[in-house]
DNA sequence: CTCTTCACG
DNA sequence: ACGTACGTGAAGAGC
């Protein structure tokens, strides 16, 4: 007996190229051409040649319109079509079977499935063969025979239907899965099938009647509405049969021999690896090695060898990613006349260059902090290729070589030089020196290049007004630091213990067995098979048992409360307790990083502490906030109300919300009041809280079933308060039609300093991806915006304490709240400076309001 | 290293 | 018929 394997290549193109390319994760080899399906796809043929050892194997790809089209206009209309990035890499597809060994197969007018079909009927015929197709795709389930099975792939694994498997599963044998089809359709082939009939239906009238032609002779035992849906579709039906039919007599010569695995031509599979960058794939036997031009690199041994008369580039390194702490390799500097490598001591001498000397930088934040540690300050950096990189929506790593690839620049990646994070290496000097020197000649030669296309994008002014001041003043924040008091911290992790203790004895007596209460697979056991608690969602490994399962089940078990109270206390324990601890530095304080080219929609974030998560809304866990105090004499803390809401009321252009705001009401009361239809003195805090749901439903791209789970409402109940709501405010509706409109045509959107995100996702053929781009293309503009506005006046306030000369400092940003570290003596002052700023830092169609608290610790300043 | 859970706006 | 709210970071478990 002959195993012939049969591997639909178009399928496995497709689901390795979508299974990266919608995250914006996207592939480049260094010249910028794609090459995640192709890395996907070389992935998975690895992974069949070495599970299945086939004696033949083939490979079917589709080629040009097919016969279906002809017969059916409307065939794969409403398929989104293929992406460019995609269609580039299919002859290179081809090129790697060749130089793998494998035969692949495409002929004039017909697809993948049908060069699959007609050797699947090679198999049947000849008795000597048996077959195993691999694809994803369900249509091919209608090949399965005594002689043909199917390895159909999922999301990670795979499962393999027989003839007795599928019959076992689907109750239909496989031929029907024609019938099947014709029945529910195909939305992504458009093929029409029955309208109103899915998978549900058509199986339960499969079971019955066979097939559709057993159907439709019994259409008189069939009731009501379906049919009725049967008669109007019967001609749909049966064109759709057609269509979903497998061909198996594709005009190709089958000469089997041709499809005999005999293995790999290493030399030129390498070529192949070797150009797409696929290193990991290269075969051991030989690996040439690229000669690069060496730069001339000078390392400076002593200060005053350091000649630099025009501006320069200049790059910092450091071994490790946390520059508080991490040890200053060097900094290379590079211009059209000079390429030094400027080692640590001899910048802390100070050269002149770094105060005088027109700057370009990579991470000008890093690159402020880490020199301040060591007394050194820098000044005239004119510009910063990490934030534009950013701005350029670029997909931004911290390693400038992620970036450099991206513009055809190679660079060698930080990894490669120094190793992994968790065991970094210190190279030797020359090495350092080149690599350093390489990546500010980078900066060097593209910062033309980067400023010609911000302004060609338009974000001058956030680019120069916005995003690089902000730099100094995040790194001034950075240096400045929080002061914590440890005794708070112990004293609450003393109470925590003993309160930890007795919980788990009670979790233990309630369960009638000891357990690790922090595993949830371990924890689903005891709740969902031993106490034969209901369960609801399902996880990868068993059903979960997050918050609000567990919520559900209060009063089904006395556990589950002791259940939550211990997850309380132990995320308390061991992320703010025990986890703030360790960051403290030496001077006692904590020096988080704020990472400012990451996210998204414009945010920053904070790491290593993350201080944007200190507890708040728990009256318990907000007591880690009497940790936090200040080195002067309050903690003030001022934070914009609802500014997300106020953004999109002018976005939207709404004026009854707009009303609102200019009238000072509470919104989500005034919200609660319209779709409530009460008076606002009427209106309850329940009603306030949903409300306020609808209102955070509506800027994250409402869904009525989201609101349901969020509100513990029914679906129906939901979906009327967002009708009301859209009446209510009219503006709103028509505003996320155009949005979503606008973004699908540009594939971007915009905020209001013209930040630009592109959203793949909304070209994306999976339905779920499509839809989450349009949340995005709502809800980016509206959190970035918000996020433009608050960095704005923190440029703002950090330049007018200057002016004023005063101590204050900001410590904190919690994306609409800065937090303050405050002398008594300029309390009234700072209070005057920041509302100022705040409200004032630019115009909009709503007014912008600040909320402003201070106290003896930041639990107090609220 | 991935998954699950939970802290924040 | 299907799936189901935006943006983050950290810790612990278990492979």
């Amino acid at each position: 007996m002959k195993k012939i394997i049969m591997i639909d290549g178009n399928n496995l193109m497709f689901r390795s190229y979508y299974a990266t390319a919608y995250n914006g994760n996207f592939m480049n080899n260094s010249k910028g051409f794609p090459t995640n399906a192709l890395f996907g796809f070389v992935n998975m043929i690895h992974k069949i040649i070495n599970e299945e050892k086939p004696e033949y194997v083939l490979v079917a790809f589709d080629k040009g319109k097919t016969f279906r089209h002809e017969e059916y206009d409307g065939y794969k209309d409403g398929r989104v079509e293929t992406p460019d990035e995609l269609k580039k890499q299919f002859p290179i597809a081809k090129q790697l079977l060749t130089a793998m060994g494998i035969k692949y197969y495409e002929i004039d007018n017909y697809e993948a499935d049908d060069i699959i079909g007609t050797f699947s009927k090679f198999c049947d015929d000849n008795p000597d063969f048996i077959g195993t197709i691999v694809s994803s795709d369900k249509d091919l389930l209608q090949l399965i025979s005594s002689d043909v099975d199917i390895k159909l792939l999922k999301q990670k694994d795979y499962i393999r239907y027989n003839q007795d498997t599928f019959e076992e599963a689907y109750g239909i044998k496989p031929i029907n899965v024609i019938d099947l089809k014709a029945l529910m359709g195909d939305a992504s082939d458009n093929i029409p099938g029955v309208k109103g009939v899915g998978e549900k239906t058509a199986l339960k009238l499969l079971h019955e009647y066979k097939t559709l032609d057993g159907i439709y002779e019994n259409i008189d035992n069939i009731k009501g509405k379906l049919k009725e849906k049967l008669q109007t579709d019967k001609e749909n039906a049966y064109k759709s049969y057609h269509l979903a039919t497998i061909v198996k007599n594709v005009p190709l010569e089958i000469t089997i021999e041709d499809t005999k695995y005999l293995g790999d031509d290493t030399e030129n599979l390498n070529k192949l690896y070797e150009n797409l960058e696929f290193y990991s794939f290269l075969k051991k036997s030989q690996t040439p090695k690229k000669v690069k031009k060496e730069l001339n690199i000078k390392i400076i041994n002593n200060v005053n060898d350091i000649k630099i008369d025009d501006d320069v580039a200049i790059y910092l390194e450091i071994l490790g990613q946390n520059y508080h702490k991490s040890e200053i390799l060097g900094m290379g500097v590079y211009n059209d006349k000079v390429a030094y490598f400027i080692p640590l001591d001899i910048l802390k001498q100070n050269p002149q260059f770094l105060q005088e000397t027109t700057k370009y930088t990579y991470d000008l934040k890093k690159t402020i902090v880490a020199l301040k540690w060591q007394n050194i300050e820098i000044k005239n950096v004119i510009f910063d290729t990490m934030i534009a990189g950013a701005l350029l929506d670029y997909n931004m790593k911290e390693d400038i070589a992620y970036l450099a690839n991206q513009v055809d620049y190679t660079l060698n990646f930080y990894e490669k030089i120094y190793g992994k994070n968790s065991s970094l290496k210190k190279p030797a000097e020359e090495i350092i020196a080149k690599e350093c020197v390489n990546r500010a000649k980078f900066i060097y030669e593209t910062k033309e290049f980067f400023q010609n296309k911000i302004k060609e994008e338009n974000v001058e002014y956030l680019f120069n007004e916005i995003e690089l001041p902000l730099a100094t003043v995040l790194a001034d924040m950075e240096f400045t630091g929080v002061k914590v008091d440890k005794n708070v911290l112990r004293e609450m992790g003393e109470d925590i213990q003993i309160k930890l203790e007795l919980l788990t004895k009670d979790i233990y007596n309630n369960a009638g067995c000891e357990f690790n209460i922090s595993s949830p697979s371990q924890l689903s056991e005891v709740l969902f098979e031993k106490l034969n608690l209901p369960h609801k969602k399902k996880t990868t490994n068993g059903y979960s048992t997050a918050i609000d399962v567990l919520n559900k089940l209060k009063d089904k078990h006395p556990i589950i409360n002791q259940i939550i109270e211990y997850r309380k206390l132990s995320k308390i324990y061991g992320t703010y307790v025990e986890g703030l601890i360790n960051t403290i530095s030496e001077d006692g304080k904590i020096h988080t990083i704020y990472t400012q080219n990451l996210t998204r929609t414009g945010r920053l974030s904070s790491i290593e502490p993350n201080l944007q998560n200190i507890p708040v809304r728990d009256d318990y866990g907000r007591s880690i906030r009497k940790a936090f105090i200040p080195t002067n004499d309050y903690i003030l803390g001022a934070d914009y109300s609802q500014i997300e809401l106020r953004m999109l009321a002018h976005m939207a252009d709404v004026k009854a919300l707009k009303e609102a705001f200019n009238n000072k009401l509470d919104i989500h009361t005034k919200t609660a009041s319209d779709i409530f239809h009460v008076p606002l003195s009427l209106v309850t805090s329940e009603m306030r809280r949903v409300a306020k749901a609808v209102n955070f439903g509506i800027i994250y791209g409402i869904s009525s079933f989201g609101l349901a789970e969020n509100v513990g409402i029914r679906p129906a109940e939901a979906k009327k308060f967002i009708d009301t709501y859209l009446e209510t405010y009219p503006g709103i509706k028509e505003y996320m039609e155009s949005s979503i409109a606008h973004a699908k045509e540009k594939g971007y959107v915009t905020t209001l300093f013209n930040r630009k995100r592109n959203i793949p996702e909304l070209k994306n053929t999976v339905y779920t991806i499509r839809q989450s781009g349009e949340r995005i293309a709502l809800n980016t503009p509206v959190q970035g915006s918000a996020a433009d506005i608050i960095k704005l006046a923190m440029v703002k306030v950090y330049n007018a304490f200057k002016e004023n000369n005063l101590k204050t400092k900001m410590i904190i940003q919690v994306h609409d709240e800065l937090i303050f570290d405050v002398p008594k003596q300029e309390l009234e002052k700072v209070k005057q400076i920041v509302t100022d700023i705040m409200d004032n830092v630019c115009e909009l169609s709503v007014p912008l309001a600040i909320d402003i608290h201070y106290g003896q610790n930041w639990a107090e300043a609220k």
